[in-house]
DNA sequence: ACCTATTCATAACG
DNA sequence: TCGTTATGAATAGGT
């Protein structure tokens, strides 16, 4: 096709071979486009000149990854395996990982028990009373540190009343908050010497009237009676 | 070009459309590979028919992996980069996922707690609690569909015998051991026979040596105890 | 870039 | 799917 024909090998002259190129070129796109309308194909078409000047064809109805993650599905052959294959890798070691945790949440939580061997059941009885003695320590430690600050308060009286603030305020805030008691705690001291007078004022009334020298600790719930120290707050003295 | 001329359309005509693809990927494809032997050009097409059929053809100075990565290079454009970085994010975001639960894995096994806020740890306490509730309760049913067996043995020394069973065998085994009870029981009433009558002998010993009449069920861990008849077990009678 | 003689690709049909 | 062929398209070489 042309003023005559030629032979299908590499054109040697310079100029003749990029005129060609570009002729060539521009016929493959059109020939490319053309396809992809008659016929519903999906095409890429990558061309690289010897200059290194690129030149592309990518079915509108697709883009270029598309087609090459279609083209690995097809061909069974990996274009960036490497790389990609250990991200999977490690997605999929990551899911993994993470469904066991959710699957271990949910026994702790008591989901999901009924098919379990009974030797696991214990052990997660265990898991969770410990998990519990731990807890309930922790929250041990809290009443301590507020029993420590009963220690600087004014005596007996005034541990009652902290403890009430305890109840009322700072269980159902945060560890923050007790923190804030600490340093708030002049206007605490000034609000318990109030409390306190008035507290005696009725003692005193109740001492004459019924004589009664109550335990006053063995009023509240459990949970808020005093401790006996730790050994590690005994050390901050 | 052709016995008539023709729209660049859709080929409606399916069979049309097919015999067209099949001729004009040829001639793609042949002229592909013209250009690359004329022209020195590096060249990559891939085309995927309706049918989902591919066909490539890439020049053979060079692969497809060479060619896309030149085409990053020219174009700027990335290919698997972005789906690199899709893994990548995922990957963050589910190793995310992955902290916070064994955070809470952690919390729950009383690990890490001492700054946590006290609502957390009351929290966490109550999910405690809950777990073990059902887990107990599981484990109660194990122990109820034992007494089940009980009663279709031999009265109140079987069940000695059997919680003694349990004690040593089955609570280290599986649910499905429990089931193999259930299928063998015959062999288990057998072997019962012969135990209670050597534990006929020791009691009658201890009789006549202590006279003490004591409730054996007491002498076992209290888990093991006779739990009381539940409802949906008396329907089965 | 354009032109055009020539070769090539292919649409329609068997 | 295959071969044939008339016809339009692509393009080699020249300007």
């Amino acid at each position: 096709m042309g003023r005559g024909k030629i032979e299908i090998k590499r054109i040697e002259n310079s100029s003749n071979r990029q005129v060609t190129y570009s002729k060539r070129r521009n016929g493959i796109m059109k020939k490319a486009k053309e396809i992809t309308v008659l016929c519903d194909a999906k095409v890429s078409l990558i061309i690289f000149g010897t200059s290194g000047k690129m030149h592309e064809y990518c079915s509108p109805s697709t883009n270029l990854g598309e087609i090459l993650d279609q083209y690995q599905k097809t061909s069974g052959k990996k274009l960036w395996d490497a790389k990609h294959e250990n991200l999977s890798n490690e997605i999929d070691r990551i899911k993994k990982e993470n469904d066991n945790m959710q699957i271990e949440l949910r026994h702790l939580k008591g989901e999901d028990i009924t098919s379990l061997p009974y030797k696991e059941l214990m052990a997660i009885e265990d898991a969770l009373e410990n998990g519990l003695t731990y807890v309930r320590s922790k929250q041990d430690s809290i009443l301590r540190l507020v029993f420590f600050f009963q220690e600087e308060g004014k005596g007996y009286k005034s541990q009652l009343f902290i403890y009430s603030f305890v109840q009322m305020d700072v269980l159902d805030q945060t560890w923050k908050n007790t923190k804030f008691l600490e340093d708030d705690f002049k206007h605490l001291s000034f609000i318990l010497n109030q409390q306190e007078m008035a507290y005696e004022n009725a003692r005193e009334q109740m001492d004459r009237g019924y004589q009664q020298a109550q335990d006053y600790n063995s009023q509240m719930p459990l949970t808020f009676q005093v401790q006996p120290m730790q050994p590690n707050l005994q050390e901050r003295n």
